[in-house]
DNA sequence: ATGGCGGCTCGCAGCCGA
């Protein structure tokens, strides 16, 4: 089985580039973020003509998620339980036995900001219903954006993003909780290129001078993480013609 | 080097992303 997920920052520009993912890499299920569609408005044509099915939550102008699968979705629930909250960030479903759960955690804006605050809460009210599914499924996925780079190896600078938002100790702490549930990172059980990052900002010119950060991540439940095989960044997909800022993600599994 | 980009909108300027 292989699984995906990639913030395309607008499905509607980048349809065609996901649709090339589709045919080239082939997933059981691929993750979007920032889809930036009403439900109303998603593509469901284009995605049926290429062999998938969807089920999605969306908004006009921000957030947004999708999950797309070769096989029919099951058990399908939008947002984190017992959280009312309107942005867009959350859907699971379960797929060939598999709980995916597509995540567009909050960007935080800057440590400051009142936008940081949400991000922390809204970690922790994810953690909180995590346990719950975790409970519910051995064979569980968490993909997405987390917007939060874990370790010093997955930012281009360290000392530069030090206190940051992206890389503050209270997020990568909220990203320790969520390992201590017992999942693992799946990029981090494989040897892997240095410098690997799977989001450099337009407005550096981040992608041509190297600066990255490794925001994107696939969580394993250990059931998974034992027979995971592979995990890797698709970065030449940031080469492409107006590239989304973010590169996919893409995991294999011996299910 | 937090913008210089690139997406969005009851759009042509201002917002948000990360």
């Amino acid at each position: 089985m292989k699984l995906a997920t990639w913030n395309v920052n607008s499905l509607k520009v980048r349809l065609p580039q996901v649709l090339d993912f589709l045919s080239t890499e082939s997933p059981d299920a691929l993750c979007l973020q920032e889809t930036k569609l009403e439900d109303g408005n998603f593509p469901h044509l284009e995605i049926t003509a290429a062999g998938y099915q969807t089920v999605c939550s969306g908004q006009k102008t921000y957030n947004g998620v999708a999950i797309l699968s070769r096989l029919p979705s099951a058990d399908c629930v939008m947002g984190i339980l017992g959280h009312d909250d309107p942005q867009k960030r959350v859907i699971a479903a379960t797929i060939d036995g598999v709980r995916v759960i597509c995540v567009y955690i909050p960007n935080g804006e800057s440590v400051t900001s009142d936008k940081y605050r949400y991000k922390l809460d809204w970690l922790a009210r994810l953690n909180a219903w995590l346990k719950t599914e975790m409970a519910q499924h051995s064979r569980l996925a968490l993909l997405g954006d987390y917007n939060i780079a874990p370790e010093d190896r997955d930012v281009h600078d360290p000392k530069v993003w030090e206190g940051k938002v992206l890389f503050s100790e209270p997020e990568k702490a909220a990203f320790r909780e969520l390992v201590a549930l017992g999942l693992s990172d799946s990029f981090r059980l494989f040897d892997q290129p240095e410098k690997s990052y799977s989001w450099w900002d337009y407005r550096t010119n981040g992608f041509k001078r190297g600066l990255g950060l490794r925001i994107d991540h696939v969580l394993l439940s250990a059931e998974l993480a034992k027979i995971c095989k592979k995990c890797s960044i698709d970065r030449d997909r940031r080469v492409h013609d107006r590239p989304s800022d973010h590169a996919p993600v893409i995991v294999e599994i011996e299910v």
